[in-house]
DNA sequence: CGCCTATATATCAGTCTGATACAAATGCGC
DNA sequence: GCGCATTTGTATCAGACTGATATATAGGCG
């Protein structure tokens, strides 16, 4: 067996919820847990037609509209709500995430760095808008959600976001300086050949 | 057109220092990037042969032993550098990547804290070996690379992943206080009950 | 001589993304 | 009340990529 489903233990987390159907999913997904994860449409349909077919889920409602539009509301079934806690309690699987940006600058020295530092100062602007945007749905979560007996397991999951973005724009500030002194030793070498020649 | 091979440019990336065949493709990333870039014999030789046909790799030599066993090795052709520096200048696509290890604790409320704390203590040994391993490597690359050019290059991403897993560590050390917290206030409870009923 | 490990190529089922297509409901300005 | 944009909603597809598996030789060691 390749890797399993992964998909279908988000859809199942989140039906425990409430109800919902394939679009709802998707939206709560991106809503919650978006800064760690996220599920496309074609991962999710496809995957609720074999957790229907299996027993996990189960139409809680279809709604036609009279012009023959139909919206599938999906809630858990026990069965469901069993293969979702044995997959809670058993161990992540750790694995290598791809890192396109370190990639680029691992191979840096075929371009010169001011790429490579156009790379980290685009990186770091993301990471400053996307550490703005977790604070705010901290504060949020923390108010609007006070005294929720879930709310500790919510925010390990924003603490862990802040970490790791605060320790990446360090990062941003120590290959910034690298790179501007490789550039600048750069161009020292060009005006030394250019007075010399 | 859905996300582009980025392979290929991982493989043009490394045929650049010298010429290789698949085996010793897959070998030599894990080596120098394998802590933040892994590539699968599943994805390596078809891009390979993809790579032939369009001309930016080609066979640097076919190696036959007697029983008829082949090696290939490859090399990058001259427009295999271009389509390498088109791609190191071109902006690096931001995505969330998948966190299977939030993602149970996002939901650990289904299970209790026993478990999730479980799981976080697991990643924190794994990403202490993690740790202890790049340490090991930073120390390596500086002497023997002593003085390279594009040593600078390669020690980027290896700060990146040191300031990454200190900063999960400290993450963890948050993370298993306040499950350790959720999972005495249960105990508690239980004690009361217990003794009232 | 057998056994293990390293070298080496190749294929496949299954996961997942990003794009695209289609269509109805809803809100909004004018 | 009309046109238009946005939101809600389901569905499919090519292509990327993983992890497993199959196959086979070379070299080292006891």
């Amino acid at each position: 067996m390749a890797r399993e489903n992964t998909c279908q233990f988000a859809i199942l987390g989140m039906l425990c919820r409430e109800p919902m159907s394939g679009y709802g999913l998707r939206q709560t997904i991106e809503r919650t847990v978006g800064h760690f994860w996220q599920e496309s449409y074609g991962n999710l349909y496809p995957t609720l037609e074999r957790m229907e077919a299996e027993g996990l889920v189960a139409l809680d409602r279809e709604e036609h509209s009279p012009g023959g539009r139909v919206r599938k509301v999906y809630r858990v079934t026990a069965d469901g709500r069993r293969v979702l806690s044995e997959w809670l309690r058993r161990p992540v699987v750790p694995h290598v995430e791809r890192n396109e940006l370190l990639l680029k600058l691992f191979f840096g020295g075929r371009v010169g760095p001011e790429d490579s530092l156009a790379h980290v100062e685009r990186s770091r602007a993301e990471a400053e808008g996307l550490l703005a945007t977790l604070r705010l749905i901290d504060e949020d979560v923390r108010h609007s959600r006070e005294g929720h007996p879930e709310l500790p397991y919510w925010h390990l999951s924003i603490r862990a976001g802040l970490l790791g973005l605060e320790a990446h724009l360090r990062w941003c500030d120590e290959a910034q300086e690298t790179l501007q002194r490789l550039a600048h030793t750069k161009d020292s070498k060009k005006k030394k050949k250019g007075e010399v020649g």
